[in-house]
RNA sequence: UCCCCGGUAGCUCAGUUGGCAGAGCAGCCGGCUGUUAACCGGCGGGCCGGAGGUUCGAGUCCUCCCCGGGGAGCCA
């Protein structure tokens, strides 16, 4: 019998297969056995009867939750079973019998339980077509990109120095030296955009934020690009791409996992079929106060207000030129309105919140040493991102994408610690 | 760091005015020839988060602590 995919059973029709996978479940009715199993790609029905095979009837009984197994049989197509197909099974042999309970019942869980269990949470049912999406965004960024003539190209995750100095760093011990986990690769793209051109890479990033909300990981993914001569209008249209890109690759390429967390895939195409919405920071503000969430002109955007911002446009929407004091120093100014920073923010729909950051960078070494004073950094452990502005400077932009919070808007999954295989949030470090 | 909610069987939870510790699921035993988180009958299963206090009597009331969840701030 030839090994098969459960996701090809469609192709074998009327032949004989077999199956290799875990149990799911099992069902009986009298004197037939239905046993669920997946295999990574889904999840199928066999069905034993004595008669077939009087030893794998047996055996049917005794198998439990998360047994491994293989199991042969004819496949037909079936109304009644899960997924329209299942296999009439006459043979069944287990791998490896479990030596204990499987932990995670077919019942509810709580959040608690669950994320102690996650190296075993992951095999279910709800939590198999995320992972699967969060492959196809991967896949959607990388192929973006690389259609575009990006250069993937990486940056360290152990450094030296902070990249914004506000943000909490994890310290480590360098052989003696003082180091970090890396909060961004931005810098050290700059740096190698002046040699490739565009360059872009996906890897993780680290924030020791005491945030605890259901939108912060400790350690997450972020996709950033950064792109010489390049300008602010430029940047805006590049992430717009990219973003309707992904979402348009992953509805087409995964209906069956979207289908299965109920997302509605007509909603994503509709959320990016027009041009995103685009408003500043002060329309913004204005915005969100006329929707009566409290906020002033100087403060950053809380939940709330990304929420309203969110809900009013019904749309992805760029808000952009915030005042140059509440962002990081290396963003080029707006030459019109010198307070203000050439930079945006992307909000997701349907309350997401922001998925990206972006800014045109500062290409003179002087307005960068200006800017680097001005937010009381220390200039010494800049002096290599100073040097590339002292050798052929160019006007330059870019912007990081969160990969998480990608998946938590177009898997519509409410927690983003989903999102992820095994994430790290404030008091978790296990599994 | 701050605010709110919670901790009772392996899991999810109920537990009345302070008066014998409960259910469903999971496990084990039995039944049922098309089940869909199957269903039906039976059995075993408890440091009620911890410490102290009030009381004849505390899962229940009070104080402190520990742990978990949600949110704020900050950010992607």
């Amino acid at each position: 019998m030839r090994p098969v995919y459960i996701e090809e059973l469609g192709q074998h029709v009327g032949s004989e297969v077999l199956i290799q996978g875990w149990l799911y479940n099992k069902r009986s009715s009298g004197k037939v056995r239905f046993v669920l199993v997946r295999d990574g790609t889904g999840l199928v029905q066999g069905v034993v009867t004595p008669t077939a095979d009087p030893a794998a009837f047996a055996l049917a009984d005794s198998l439990p939750q998360e047994a491994s197994l293989r199991m042969g049989g004819t496949v037909r197509a079936e109304p009644r079973a899960p997924g329209g197909f299942e296999v009439a099974v006459t043979h069944l042999e287990p791998v490896h019998i479990p030596t204990a309970p499987f932990p995670i019942g077919l019942k509810e869980h709580g959040p608690g339980f669950l994320m102690d269990h996650r190296h075993l949470w992951i095999r279910s049912r709800r939590q198999t077509p995320i992972l699967r999406l969060r492959d196809a965004v991967l896949w959607a960024i990388r192929s973006f990109f690389h259609e575009r003539g990006f250069v993937a190209t990486e940056a360290p995750v152990l450094v030296g120095t902070a990249v914004e100095g506000t943000t909490t760093l994890f310290p480590l011990d360098y052989f003696g030296t003082p180091a970090y986990l890396s909060q961004s690769g931005q810098l050290y793209l700059e740096a190698t955009c002046a040699a490739l051109g565009k360059v872009y890479w996906i890897g993780p990033v680290f924030r020791a934020e005491k945030s605890k909300t259901r939108r912060h990981l400790t350690e997450f993914w972020m996709a950033e690009a950064e792109q010489a001569f390049l300008d602010h209008e430029g940047n805006l249209a590049l992430q717009e791409d990219l973003v309707r890109y992904v979402v348009e690759s992953v509805v087409a390429e995964r209906p069956r996992d979207l289908g299965e967390l109920e997302r509605d895939p007509s909603l994503l195409r509709r959320e990016v079929a027009e041009p995103f919405a685009r408003v500043t920071y002060h329309e913004a503000v204005a915005l969100v106060q006329a929707a009566g969430v409290a906020m002033e002109v100087g403060d950053d955007f809380g939940a709330p207000a990304e929420d309203a911002l969110s809900q009013h446009f019904g749309r992805p929407v760029f808000v952009e030129r915030f005042p140059a004091a509440i962002k990081p120093f290396y963003m080029k100014r707006d030459p019109v309105r010198p307070d203000l920073a050439l930079c945006a923010d992307l909000i997701a729909p349907e309350g997401y919140g922001e998925i990206i950051g972006g800014s045109q960078r500062v290409d003179r070494e002087e307005e960068l040493l200006a800017q680097l004073r001005e937010a009381g950094l220390p200039e010494e452990p800049y002096r290599w991102y100073l040097d590339l502005r002292r050798w052929g400077a160019v006007p330059h932009s870019g912007f990081g994408l969160g990969v998480e919070r990608t998946v938590q808007w177009i898997a519509g999954i409410p927690h983003i610690r989903e999102a992820i295989p095994f994430p790290r949030t404030l008091d978790r470090l296990y599994p």
